[in-house]
DNA sequence: CCACATACTAAACGCCGTTAATAAAATTGA
DNA sequence: TCAATTTTATTAACGGCGTTTAGTATGTGG
C-alpha cells in the first residue's frame, strides 16, 4: 500500500510549509503580523486549507513555540553535560534562557507572556503538560537546584520554591527588556549579569 | 469668557467617560475586549467621536496606562512616608509592586505587559519622558536605592543598575503569576517574600 | 462505472481599527 | 435676529481579521 504512505509524505510536507511560512512572518514581524490569509497567501493555498492542517491560528502559532523550545531545553541540556558544578550550570543556564529569549522576542513573546485570554484551555493544557518543552526545561531547571542544595553549596530550601522565583526573576528581565526596549536601561551585560550573580549570591551556603 | 471654559468642561466630561469605558472593559477582560466599538456603544456614541478624544486606541491605551502608573507612584510615595530605613522602604514598596500588580492584573497588563508593536512612535516617547508616571516611579525607585548605598547598608553599587535590576525581578514576579496563572506555583506569599529577601540579601554590604 | 473519501476552495459571517464625507448643533459677528 | 462659521457627532465605507459552511473537483476502491 504505497500510495497511502505517499499521501501522508504529502500531507505531511504540505504541513511543514505552512509552518515554514508562519515561522517566518511570525519571526519577522510577531504574532499579529501571522495571520491565516497571509499564510495562505505565502504557500498559495486557499486561506480555509491551512484549517485542514492546524486546529485554528493558536494551534499553528503553539506548534512554532514547542519547535523552538526545544532548542532552548536542548542548550540547557548541554551546559549540564560540559560542566560537574551545578552552581556552574545554573548560571550558565539562566545567562542562556535570558539571552536566549531576548534573541527570539517573538517565540518567547508567545509561550510566556502571551494573555492566557489568547489562549484556549486546550493550549494552556498543552504548555502545561508534562510533554512540553517548557514543562521540561523548568524540571531540567528544579533539579539542577535541588542540585546544588544536596551538594550543600546552597541554603536548604525548597528547591521547588528557588527554582520558580529564579525561573520569575529571569522572566522579568527576559520580558521587560523585550515589552519596553525604548526604557534607558543600563548595558544588559551588566543587568543580566548582575541580576543573576545577585539572585545566586543570596542563595550560597 | 465662561462659555469656552464650559465647552471645555464638557469636552472633558466626555473625555472621562470614554476612560471610563474603556476602563471597565480592559478591568473586566483585558486588552482584546476594549475596542472602539464597544467602548463607544457603552457610552452611547457612535465610534467615531472617541477619535474626536484620542487619536487612536494606543492612544487610549497611553491613558490608561498613566493612570496605573500613578496610583503605584502615590502609593510608593505612600510608604516612604511612613518609614525612615530606606531598606523597609524598598522591601516594602517592592513587596507592594508585586501585591498592585496581582491584584490589578488586566492593568498590569496594559501597562507593563503590552506588545510595543500596539503603540506609535509618539506613545513610546511621551511614555520615556520626565514627565510620565512611570519615568517618575522608576526614579522614586533608584532614589531609594542611592539612600540604602548612601547609608551603607548596600554594597557600592551603581544605584542605577541596582534599581533595574530588582523592577525586573519584581515584574518577573508580577508578569508570569499572572500569566501562567495554571502553573504549578508553590504559595505566592513564599514565592514573593523569598525573592525580594534574596534579592535585598545580597545587596546588603 | 459508480459510490465514496480526500483535498481543497469560494463565499459568507461577524468582528476589528480607522477614514472621508456629511449632517447637526452651538457660537459668533454683523 | 440671522447668516456665517466653528465645533461636535454621525453614517457609510474600506480593507483587514479568524473562522464556518457549503460545495467542488479529484482520484481511489469496489
Amino acid at each position: 500500500m504505497g500510495i497511502k504512505e505517499r499521501r501522508e509524505r504529502q500531507k505531511e510536507v504540505l504541513r511543514e510549509e505552512i509552518l515554514d511560512a508562519a515561522r517566518e512572518l511570525f519571526a519577522k514581524e510577531g504574532y499579529d503580523s501571522v495571520s491565516m490569509r497571509k499564510v495562505a497567501e505565502k504557500i498559495e493555498y486557499s486561506p480555509t486549507t491551512i484549517y485542514l492542517y492546524f486546529k485554528d491560528k493558536s494551534d499553528l502559532l503553539f506548534s512554532l513555540c514547542e519547535e523552538t523550545f526545544e532548542k532552548l531545553l536542548h542548550n540547557f541540556e548541554e551546559i549540564t553535560k560540559h560542566s560537574t558544578d551545578p552552581v556552574e550550570c545554573l548560571e550558565i543556564g539562566l545567562c542562556n534562557y535570558i539571552r536566549f529569549g531576548l534573541t527570539h522576542p517573538n517565540h518567547y513573546k508567545v509561550a510566556f507572556m502571551s494573555r492566557p485570554e489568547d489562549l484556549s484551555l486546550e493550549d494552556i493544557s498543552r504548555f502545561i503538560s508534562p510533554d512540553s518543552m517548557g514543562t521540561k526545561a523548568y524540571l531540567h531547571l528544579r533539579d539542577i537546584v535541588a542540585e546544588c542544595i544536596k551538594q550543600k553549596k546552597f541554603k536548604e530550601l525548597d528547591p521547588e520554591l528557588v527554582a520558580q522565583s529564579l525561573w520569575l526573576a529571569s522572566h522579568g528581565v527576559v520580558s521587560l527588556l523585550i515589552v519596553k526596549c525604548h526604557f534607558p536601561w543600563v548595558e544588559r551585560e551588566r543587568l543580566i549579569d548582575h541580576t543573576i550573580k545577585n539572585m545566586l549570591s543570596g542563595l550560597k551556603a
